[in-house]
DNA sequence: ATATTGGATGTGTGATCACATATCTAATAT
DNA sequence: ATATTAGATATGTGATCACACATCCAATAT
């Protein structure tokens, strides 16, 4: 260590400044918005648009969507134009497949893993926490604690590079899944059930029984997904490529 | 359809030209480039050095390194410092991890395919062509070859989707795998054992036994991995974040 | 000898401008 | 009525500039 750093450190107690870019804190709100639902499968946006609601100027905001277009969040639509990811079923539905794969790996891991009883109590108040949330409507709170539940779990299991790819997937889907909001009832139905069965991935990690915790991950993500599937085709109509 | 464009469709036979965009260009330039091992792990990038070298300004580059970054191909070393991703053993076990599991479902679902005689025609094809490529030592062709015949199999097997995850996480191991190449010896043994093991992987697809062709295909990775770390448990240091 | 300083260089970052062009609306022509 | 045109507007794209700041290297001081 330097000498003038030494002295420095020594006497004066100053907490570091935050030195993130703009274009960081950019992406992470949209990061953020996308996972909150804050935008819609399909929807249009703009760089200058964006700029403007988050009172920086188009450059941040031009990188941050270069790199949630390399995550499939962004997609070009056209020549000049950007828009959230829109929901085509077949899409989902293979980011279904994959999910189930590394979410399931992921909840075996964390069943197998030793001195899990922290784990196990993280995971019963984050979906106490959803419960009561649906006691009283409140749908967001819901759903955040539903991410925190899944990614306490997966955080548990599986290594860094596995949670990022699984982040990722749930960015992609994010704002499909956010946007049922719109149908109340069935949101509801949705996390009831999902509190159901995070009690048996509960069950499974507290016997440390690997196959009995995909299976019940594996079940989650499948029943959430016929939910939404549905709530689609009720919604929408059957084009191929909606904007909703 | 438009009568005036009906008109012109109809007289002359002009054939489209290429609209994509500069950066679009830079990207896949800068994503092969990686893949054929033009860069090495932990090689220190900037952004004007590549522009220079492409013969363009630095505004397509930033672009295309930020999709970069979000894949995790090229990473930020330092405030204003950009570099290859290095090879850090532990991270680079973990994703031999996920590739096992998702190529592993990719190659189960390929063998479980029907019609699938082309697809055995081909992987014999591209194997041959590796085998053929290591006689001259020819080492190039045999990189390109293995990822041939890897994702013939894959895309076969998966879905678009699943497609686009491995691709991602080849670009990340990509410069490590093909800075192997420094040893000439070590590789050849590499793709001489791959030869042998994609047989078992092609007679697993033929008589279409799902559980075979994902063992042989993680067989693969797993073997090819452990020469890789061998190399760089020899080559450097035992440094945690060597920057080659 | 060793530590510090100071300037030069190169870097990513952010802002701004110019541009081609897709999209829309209203006027015009067929 | 329908199709075409013309103009206005908004968009991503690319180039360029200014800036703060790491990093390096030589000069200086301790």
């Amino acid at each position: 260590m330097n000498t003038v750093e030494a002295k420095y450190k020594s006497q004066r107690a100053l907490t570091p400044v935050d030195v993130t870019t703009v274009q960081e804190r950019v992406y992470q709100s949209l990061r953020l918005g996308l996972l909150k639902g804050e935008f819609l499968p399909g929807e249009q946006i703009s760089i200058r648009g964006l700029a403007e609601v988050l009172g920086t100027s188009a450059m941040p905001v031009r990188e941050a969507v270069a790199r949630l277009i390399a995550e499939r969040a962004i997609e070009q639509s056209g020549p000049r134009m950007l828009r959230i990811a829109p929901y085509v079923a077949s899409d989902h539905e293979n980011y279904i497949r994959v999910r189930m794969q590394l979410e399931g790996y992921a909840a075996e891991r964390a069943a197998s893993a030793p001195k899990n009883s922290v784990l196990i109590d993280a995971l019963r108040r984050h979906n106490q926490a959803i419960a009561e949330a649906l006691e009283v409507r409140d749908l967001d709170a819901a759903l955040g604690g539903n991410q925190a539940f899944h990614f306490e779990l997966y955080r548990a299991g599986g290594y860094p590079q596995l949670l990022d790819i699984i982040s990722t997937l749930w960015l992609r889907t994010g704002p499909i899944v956010a946007s049922a909001r719109r149908d109340e009832a069935l949101f509801g139905r949705i996390f009831d059930n999902g509190v159901r069965i995070h009690s048996d991935v509960i069950d499974a990690v507290a016997r440390r029984d690997r196959a009995a915790a995909r299976r019940a991950i594996n079940l989650d993500i499948r029943s959430s997904h016929l939910s939404i599937r549905r709530f689609y085709k009720l919604t929408s109509g059957q084009e191929d490529r909606p904007s909703v």
